[in-house]
DNA sequence: ATGAGTTTGTGACTTTAGTTACCAATGTTT
DNA sequence: AAACATTGGTAACTAAAGTCACAAACTCAT
């Protein structure tokens, strides 16, 4: 089993435990890894690749809440886990992902037995938190236009490319608005200097990242 | 040390441990509980009245995020005091408040020896996410009216009173609005009878909670 | 009772975002 | 190539929210 850089975060005993009961999954690009109100029978923990984590309301719209990478765990699914509670969230794979899944039974054991393990559960429930307020911050707090250079920004950190591969319709949905307003705030972007625009790709150039 | 609703939480030998180790706070309404910034060394539980919980942004701008009632918790505070670090949130008393701060120290000990401890802070930890996750839809997909007349319901809900004790400007904070705004909506709702307005003083009627 | 401070009401205006409609360009299928 | 689906551009309009300005009503300390 491929482990990645989780070697390095836990003790050598509990490896060997993941080892032996962790699960191994293979996802592709646009994979569904969890759905709402599926019931969440194990824990993720990412190896490589990104999880995408979205929220919806009564009417069905969609908004993008965080992205999982390597390392990283979905702090909800522990209780959820724990407590055969049905997923408040979906998630869906941003592109080729490699994760382990903890069966239930060994989430509670290992938090007092090691640790490494109660240390990595809780710095991940605080990350997510983190995550949500930031998520809030900008929702609340920023107009469009910034949340979509944010937004951006992001998918450049993640890939790691300034070329971002995405349409305008797929922006539209994560952030929760429509098409034409995307549309309209990206070619603004253009006409600034900050980006080019391509069928299905975006290219961000120096002036994008100034300031 | 008066433990109210909690001595039916925690096994007696935590509640023993809890008396022994926790502190007991009081705090009036409008006391600064916890603020940006501060390192956060104790965890606090809730025995008695209301807090509310604030996330702020650069500007300066706030926003409620959610109400701390009896037994609940601040699961921030948990990884907070962990790992020593300065609070995210505000935490500012909505009425008066008691409650117990648990040493850091504690913490973790007695995650390990006392399941029902365990219990309550990874329920803790849930239902806070939980709460986020709903600011976030209130935030993102729902329009200021209904936002308001959630605001007051949930007002309702915390004093047990169809009169509201707030002014315009406090209710816009808690929004991150403007006070204008919240005038304009009040007095349309007033408009369409379903509530009184008074100063600092709104009493909820009948047709409000309809539908 | 007077004056300062707080709270609320309202009109007029701007900005931001959402909606509808339509067309053109590009890609895919047959 | 023809037919179809997807993607992106744009105009015109509406709705929601934010901003500014000012007045009236109320509270409270002196």
């Amino acid at each position: 089993m491929n482990l990645g850089i989780l070697s390095q975060l836990f003790e050598p005993a509990l490896l060997r435990e993941i080892e032996e009961f962790g699960q191994s999954q293979q996802f592709k690009e646009g994979d569904l890894i969890m759905d709402y109100g599926k019931y969440v029978r194990m824990m993720p923990v990412v190896v490589s690749g990104t999880i995408k984590v979205y929220r919806r309301d009564e009417n069905a719209k969609e908004i993008l809440l965080y992205y999982l990478s390597s390392s990283d765990s979905c702090s909800m699914a522990y209780s959820c886990c724990m407590e055969a509670k049905k997923s408040e969230v979906k998630a869906v794979a941003e592109d080729q992902v490699e994760l382990i899944a903890i069966p239930h039974t060994k989430l509670d054991e290992w938090l007092c037995k090691y640790p490494s393990w109660k240390n990595y559960i809780m710095r991940s429930f605080n990350e997510r938190f983190i995550e949500l307020l930031k998520s809030i911050e900008s929702i609340a707090f920023h107009k469009l236009d910034e949340r979509l250079v944010a937004y951006l920004k992001e998918k450049k950190r993640l890939s790691g490319s300034t070329v971002v591969k995405v349409s305008h319709y797929a922006i539209a949905d994560e952030l929760a608005t429509s098409r034409v307003v995307i549309s309209r705030l990206l070619k603004q972007l253009e006409n600034e200097g900050k980006i080019l625009l391509y069928r299905n790709e975006i290219k961000l150039m120096p002036a994008f990242f100034e300031d």
